[in-house]
RNA sequence: CGGGGCGUGGCCCAGUCCGGUUAAGGCGCCUGUUUUGGGAACAGGAGACCGCAGGUUCGAAUCCUGCCGCCCCGACCA
């Protein structure tokens, strides 16, 4: 049957559903593992196949590549907007620590040491014994570096000499950074040996504005999540288990994946005077007291990339949410040469420029090297949200082919007015990606009062509302047992998913103040 | 760190058990022709220290020893 399905009807050019059966055809020539098959290798393929990223040829890391990294980029620029609007500067600290740094904050060697690489030689020579280089012993470092799994004692040793008086205070700093945590398991943007991340750090004169830096930042991270990304999180804190090393409290944004599996998608840790007093940051108060400076970090990494792959996409490939696809509408010319040519290629260019003009990110793909259908096989898998084609048929009849990626309709419209008309369905897509993520999200919170709800709640997915002692022995006994951890306490209000409420504890049947999530996680 | 798998042109891989001409096939790449409204067809062509180092043998991608690396599944973690 030819593809081309759409059709102009009684005289209107618009909203011309695709049959089915062509969107069975499409999807039978998907090179990618289905979903239900296997998630798992689903995504990896994805991943590469659109051109996101590769492994490299040093175990757990990747090469991002230069598509997946003008993702990345359209996040840094939306979130370092937001940084700057909430009164953060970026500034940059090095990447190599001296290993002593480390070991000032008891609880922050604990959670870091088994996963950090170290500097130890500063020099190679000729191997004497044939080819190659060999690290030279004489090039031995006196004390050995870390490169940083993060950068909290780097900076708060800085911060010591920065902070002197209250007049200093708030110290609001952010920066873009690579780190290296030397983990066990790695999957490409979930987990990688080094990824690329923000981390902010503040100090404060009180308590109260630290707690406050750190809720606010998270707010700002939910609200990118879900005003960017198009992905809906659960904002609350860790448990105790579960906090930051050195932090007295962590929040967190919680996000739910399309196989039912939870991703921790951001932190922001309130870390109390625990690294002013490591590092001895003190301030003068106005009445000529002398205090340790309170302190937050907070964070979001490259494995947005991954949470934002696992909310939106499907078996053809990415699905990127208009706000952040760097292409946010494709033009693919058809012709056959010679005279067709010229005149596809006029209207063309009059539509790119045209939807340049409205500020949209447009792509005008006039390699003739490759043949339309391949074309539109590739923006599918690359996400594109809006696919616009021009035959010698529509720059005759003044209509466009346009082809939405999250519902892959299709339709004919009008070359009048386009640019307003695609503005709109760009803006119609982001917030049909949220609400359908969102959809998901509440769909797959089960709320449950026995121990065999409750395990039968997990194996479904998603996250499961349920209450729980408030012992770490509980905690720990649950994730033994199910491999579900805690994922967050969230907070109280309108449209939580637990509110607080008494109940029995799901294992022990102890008294328990409120509910807290469940969920097995990435 | 345990379990599994794998290393052969840019990519996917056959061949390895049972050693034997020129290392097969597909994708991709290059050239040409015809094509172009859903991943084009045909013809020709280029491209390989068979992961590395030893060993056995007349002869090794294949057998032996050692080493290296990666991927997947667990434990650990953003």
């Amino acid at each position: 049957m030819p593809i081309f399905a759409a059709a102009i009807i009684g005289g209107l050019h618009f909203a011309n559903t695709v049959p089915k059966i062509l969107n069975a055809e499409i999807i039978a020539m998907a090179k990618l593992t289905s979903r239900d098959q296997d998630y798992s290798k689903w995504y990896n393929e994805l991943v590469v196949d659109a051109d996101l990223a590769q492994h490299s040829d040093v175990k757990g890391c990747m090469v991002i590549k230069p598509y997946g990294f003008a993702i990345w980029e359209r996040m840094k620029e939306v979130l370092d907007a937001k940084f700057k609007e909430t009164g953060h500067v970026n500034a940059y600290f090095p990447l190599l620590i001296p290993k002593s740094y480390l070991s000032r904050e008891a609880a922050h060697v604990e959670g870091f040491a088994k996963e950090c690489a170290v500097v130890t030689h500063y020099r190679l020579k000729n191997d004497p014994d044939g080819a190659g280089v060999v690290v030279d012993p004489d090039a031995k470092l006196e004390e050995e570096l870390i490169i940083r799994p993060t950068s909290e004692t780097i900076i708060w040793k800085t911060y010591k000499n920065w902070i002197q008086s209250y007049r200093d205070l708030p110290l609001l700093v952010n920066q873009w950074a690579n780190v290296v945590r030397w983990e066990m398991r790695t999957r490409l943007f979930l987990r990688t040996t080094e990824f690329l991340w923000q981390e902010g750090h503040t100090a404060h004169a009180t308590k109260d504005e630290a707690v406050a830096e750190a809720e606010q930042m998270l707010r700002v991270y939910a609200e990118f999540a879900e005003g960017t990304l198009a992905m809906p999180v659960i904002q609350g804190v860790k448990t105790a288990s579960e906090r930051f090393a050195g932090a007295l409290n962590t929040y967190c944004i919680e996000a739910l994946m399309q196989d039912g599996k939870a991703l921790q998608a951001g932190t922001s840790h309130f870390l109390g005077q625990n690294f002013a007093r490591a590092f001895d940051v003190t301030f003068a108060t106005k009445d000529g007291g002398k205090e340790h400076v309170w302190a937050t970090s907070w964070g979001v990494s490259t494995r947005l990339m991954g949470a934002l792959i696992m909310t939106h996409s499907d078996d053809l490939g990415l699905v990127l949410p208009p706000e952040l696809a760097p292409i946010q509408a494709v033009i693919v010319p058809i012709h056959k040469g010679g005279e067709g040519e010229a005149v596809v290629m006029e209207r063309c260019n009059a539509l790119c420029d045209e939807l340049r003009a409205a500020g949209i990110r447009v792509k005008l793909d006039d390699d003739d090297t490759r043949r339309s259908g391949w074309k539109f096989a590739q923006y599918e898998l690359q996400g594109v949200p809006v696919r616009l084609a021009i035959g010698p048929r529509d720059a005759a009849g003044g209509t466009v082919e346009l082809a939405r990626r999250d519902t892959r309709e299709k339709s004919l419209v009008p070359f009048e007015g386009i640019a307003a008309h695609i503005t709109a369905l760009l803006s119609e897509i982001q917030s049909q990606l949220l609400s359908a993520s969102r959809q998901r999200l509440t769909d797959n919170i089960t709320e449950v009062d026995t121990w065999d709800e409750f395990t039968a709640a997990l194996d479904r997915g998603g996250f499961v509302s349920a209450h729980w002692d408030g012992t770490d022995e509980t905690e720990e006994w649950i994730k033994q047992k199910t491999k579900a951890t805690i994922r967050c306490i969230p907070f109280d209000g309108p449209g939580t998913p637990s509110p607080v409420a008494p109940g029995a504890c799901v294992k022990t049947g102890a008294p328990s103040e409120r509910r807290v999530l469940f969920a097995r996680a990435y």
